[in-house]
DNA sequence: AGTTGAGTGTAACGTAATGTACACTATGAT
DNA sequence: ATCATAGTGTACATTACGTTACACTCAACT
């Protein structure tokens, strides 16, 4: 039984979660929400809170590797035990070097709502809902931002397309003035995706700029710009806010397109199922 | 008694502490430094850990005016659980429609860096310090963070390959025992992506996962996995806490690996000023 | 010194909890 | 459709837990 030592209860779990039948599936979940169940509840409490037999949660200990229950439970206060005795430890080691950051991403996320509250995505979404074909492009720290923002609106609209790094004017002689472009860049700008914004405007595309600041170049070519901050995470700028631009943006044009989405969404769903994409 | 709702145990045991006799001073003196043994133990424990008998245990938990240790133990148990509530959970409790999307976002965020504090990333580097090549393997709601981890090591060490959706045989000829594997997802759990993973480790790499828990196929597979939470932003799953934790473990892995990624940037960088690749 | 009463431990009781043996059910393969 | 096997629930045995009744000890007061 050294396998179970100083590993958590989800980590355990996590060892034969692939083995669990359906019940012991349940079991395992109602324990994952709400750890108390198993620290402080007896094995009846338990199973009736899960809705099974008693037998079914001692086994579902045994399959975890422990002889019984009381075993399980023992494990599970011994885990918190720790968790409660330390928290003063924590705070020293790692805790303040990951605070930093984690203020800053949270205020970048506050930004990106910050934008949602002025109206901005539903300004945005308007455009995108009435394009024809809607374009994406973006810089180096927002290409996340770019992947998902064409895959999420792939996902309720038709025709639109990812712009390539090497590849603007190959993908862009199709453009035209009943499009959209909607173009991310921040901080060290990319000349490869100013030269999209560009090359879109000028083919008369309405473009929609998420950037970072009135100093931008893409705030200078067109009126319909956000702002967002981009903090450091480590030696590199954070794409977390233009992904959380680019999912709050998809999550506009969805509710604004209604039924259309849904039903394009669900046309997917059923390919999915036919291809067997998921696992099982 | 409606004095001891609401209060901690310590006030409780404050407010008869004059009238105490010495082994019930003892007593007490036992479980105010150490309340797990109230929370989780029996009478016989707390007997001969205190060193004296059950039903002097008994009278003391009268004496704080309950029915018995059972009561006075249930009102030990429920302060817990209050106190252990993780403050994503009580997020979660005030509810508010308008900001339950940016709160849960927040506690998605707030999760991986609770990945951080256990010094989960600490380890995942180490093994993408030292290995050969690393693979990163995606699922749709993830695929985010994929490019961004992809993107990101690229930046501070070489031979990083990001699998493709359709062409897991060819990208993964080559992996080998000395390699990692770094796997991302989430919810409805990819086919292809938990094949990549399976692979993966058949072929004798390491493999790293981020997944939503220990029910994921994912965790059956390594010990070395750590859970993220994945809320719904609009329609779908938000990939930001992927984004998150692949920008977090980049900043890790750099920080590991020092001079060697500070010389690579460097290189990275001069190669983008001599292709004029930022505007203007 | 005797007596009283609080304080404490021992022993016994009833209840509830865990664990196991066995029978039934559902599921998947032949 | 039938059979085999894994999964699940029922019933029972066994343990241990909390509680209470009772007896003993020690200290203080008469």
């Amino acid at each position: 039984m050294y396998t179970m030592m100083n590993k958590t209860t989800s980590q355990l779990i996590g060892t034969v979660s692939d083995r669990l039948t359906r019940t012991e599936r349940r079991i395992a979940q109602a324990v994952l929400e709400e750890p108390t169940l198993l620290a402080f509840g007896t094995v009846s409490a338990l199973a009736e809170h899960v809705g099974t037999s008693r037998p079914s949660i001692v086994r579902f200990a045994a399959k975890l590797g422990f002889k019984g229950y009381r075993e399980l439970q023992a494990h599970v206060r011994q885990g918190l035990s720790d968790h409660l005795s330390r928290p003063a430890d924590r705070i020293r080691s790692e805790y303040n070097v990951a605070e930093a950051g984690r203020s800053e991403l949270v205020a970048a996320l506050e930004s990106v709502f910050d934008v949602v509250e002025q109206g901005r995505f539903r300004e945005f979404s308007k455009h995108i809902v009435g394009a024809n074909r809607v374009w994406v492009a973006t810089g180096e720290s927002s290409r996340a931002g770019g992947y998902a923002l064409h895959s999420g609106l792939s996902m309720v609209r038709e025709n639109v397309h990812l712009i390539g790094e090497n590849s603007i004017a190959n993908d862009l002689t199709d453009a035209g003035p009943a499009d959209v472009g909607i173009v991310f860049d921040f901080q060290r700008y990319r000349r490869a995706t100013v030269l999209s914004a560009k090359t879109l405007a000028s083919l008369g595309a309405t473009v929609l700029a998420i950037t970072d600041g009135p100093l931008s170049p893409l705030a200078s070519m067109t009126e319909h710009w956000c702002q967002v901050s981009v903090p450091a995470v480590g030696p590199f700028d954070s794409s977390v806010p233009a992904v959380t631009a680019a999912e709050l943006l998809v999550s506009q044009v969805a509710q604004d397109l209604k039924d259309s989405a849904r039903r394009r969404i669900d046309r997917i769903e059923s390919l999915w199922d036919a291809t067997s994409t998921f696992y099982p």
